[in-house]
DNA sequence: GCGCCAGATTGACGATCATCAATGTAGTGT
DNA sequence: ACACTACATTGATGATCGTCAATCTGGCGC
């Protein structure tokens, strides 16, 4: 199926001088931990739900929503707000949560 | 610390009716497989290396550029391969690789 | 046919992750 | 003080992941 010829069988002929990575390992590891927290469907699901609610959400609505155990939804609010896709604030006995539009375009712009 | 003042406790002025999360389970599932592809920071360099070169970009490079065993490079590119982000092109023994920009528009259009 | 080569696949290991029950920590109202 | 509530943390379990040595597959030249 190869469409062009093939002139010889010569290790040279394939490999162009390496050049190292593009992107350098400290910076490799920050992105990556970034993509981790999208990573999981659950975490997907519960920062589209606090984005696209334009204003705050309550931490007790993510519970019932997400079908998921208090302290699961818990953990996964910790991994977003690492990451620093969503800002926690409490207010009294309650949670709220806003999406942190810095951070997408962030990653938004590594993806160009 | 709180700085609003705090009408009553009442679990009713906390949650507000409950909609559905925003994104459907399948969805999110597709789209967390590919974010996944690049939470690697492993992946993520050699996805960066592949992009940035222009052109294609021959596999056996990528073993020396990254430091990897073969075996796992191999592994590697075939995740960012099935997520789409990578073509892969055999042309007699050897193996290239093209960044795959149409999915690198879709992910950057689910942060946006 | 045979030998050599590039890359994929297999198998196994340790590490990390998602999940939940149980418990801990603040904050509120009486 | 006490009881109650919303959320965080701990501990444990099963699943998935990254890695490499060993092996397999397909392609080339002789």
């Amino acid at each position: 199926m190869p469409a062009h010829k093939l002139a010889t069988i010569d290790p040279i002929a394939c490999c162009s001088p390496v050049s190292a990575l593009a992107l350098d390992a400290e910076h490799a590891e920050l992105l990556a931990r970034s993509f981790a927290a999208l990573s999981d469907p659950i975490r997907l699901r519960l920062l589209s739900f606090v984005s696209s609610s334009g204003g705050e959400v309550c931490a007790c609505d993510l519970v019932d929503a997400s079908g998921r155990s208090q302290p699961t939804v818990s953990h996964h609010m910790k991994i977003l707000v690492d990451a620093g896709l969503v800002e926690r604030e409490k207010r009294g006995l309650w949670v709220w949560y806003r999406a942190a539009p810095a951070q997408l375009d962030a990653l938004r712009a590594v993806l160009g």
